[in-house]
DNA sequence: TATTTAATGATAATGCATTATCATTAGCAA
DNA sequence: TTGCTAATGATAATGCATTATCATTAAATA
C-alpha cells in the first residue's frame, strides 16, 4: 500500500503531475506518463495515485459530475477553473472568502468550494485564428 | 419520453420535490414518494425525473463526488450548502459574484459554482441537547 | 551478480448508479 | 364502461471507473 520502491513508472507519474501544473485525470496521467515509460498500465496509474495520496503528496480534485483529477499537494488555499471547450482544469489563486454570513442563524459554514467555468486562453486564441 | 399521463406516481414525485424545498437524491425521492404511493419502484423515479427534466420542471444539482440530486427549477441564481453530518443540501441565496477578474488575461469566466460545507441548524441543535 | 519480493502489465472482476425489458396495470378519450 | 396504450413494478442488463488477480519483471540489498 505504501510505496517502497522508486520504479520508473512511479517517477514518471510523479514527474507528469509535477510538470502539468494543473489537475489531471487518471487517463491523462496514463497518456502523459506513457511517453516516458511505454506500455504503462492504467492499473499502475491507479496504484501509484493511491500510494501518492497515502503519502500526502497529491490530492484529488473533484468537479461535479466528473471523474477525479489529481494534483501535487500545495498548502495554499485555491480553487479551480474549467474550460468548457478543452475541459482542462486550471488553478485559481484568488478567493472571495467571507462565506460565514451566507447562511441563516444556526448554520455554521466551515469550508467551501468554488469552481469557475469559461474559456481558457488557448481555446480563445484558437477561435480568433482564421482556420 | 415526454410525460403524457398524470399518474399517481408522477404526482407523488412532483409533490415530494416541491415540498422538500431542497435537492433530493433519487433514493430519497423514492423513500418520500413511497409514503404517498406504496410499492413505488426506483425505475419509476428515474423515469419521471427524466420526464420532469425534459419538461424543464426540475434541474439536477451536482456536488463533487456525489450522486445527483434534483430540485424544482427556479429562475433565481443560487448555490448550495451541504451539512457534513446529515449530508442534506440546502439552498444558498447569496452570491459574491465578480469572478470575471479572477483569471489571468485571455481567460473568460462565464459561469461559476459555489458550494458551502458546514453544520446545519438541526444537527447543531441536536448536539447541544444533552443526550 | 544473485536473491528477495515489491511492483508491474494484462485483464478479469467488482460495485453501483442508471437503463432496458416485459408482462401487467391503470390513465383517459371515446 | 371499454379499449388503447402509456406507465408501472420487478428485476436483469448495461456502462464504466476502479480494484483484484496472478504470472512476470525489475528495484534494492547483500
Amino acid at each position: 500500500m505504501t510505496i517502497e520502491r522508486k520504479t520508473r513508472q512511479y517517477e514518471a507519474i510523479r514527474t507528469v503531475l509535477t510538470e502539468a501544473k494543473r489537475p489531471l485525470l487518471a487517463q491523462e496521467i496514463l497518456n502523459l506518463a506513457s511517453v516516458i515509460v511505454p506500455k504503462m498500465s492504467l492499473a499502475t496509474v491507479y496504484r501509484n495515485l493511491k500510494g501518492l495520496q497515502a503519502n500526502n503528496l497529491i490530492t484529488s480534485v473533484l468537479l461535479p459530475g466528473q471523474n477525479p483529477r489529481y494534483e501535487i499537494k500545495t498548502h495554499t488555499h485555491h480553487h479551480h477553473f474549467q474550460c468548457r471547450y478543452c475541459e482542462q482544469v486550471f488553478e485559481v489563486r484568488l478567493c472571495p472568502g467571507g462565506f460565514e454570513s451566507f447562511m441563516p442563524e444556526g448554520f455554521t459554514v466551515e469550508d467551501h468550494e468554488l469552481i469557475l467555468y469559461g474559456e481558457c486562453k488557448e481555446c480563445s486564441a484558437q477561435k480568433s485564428k482564421g482556420s
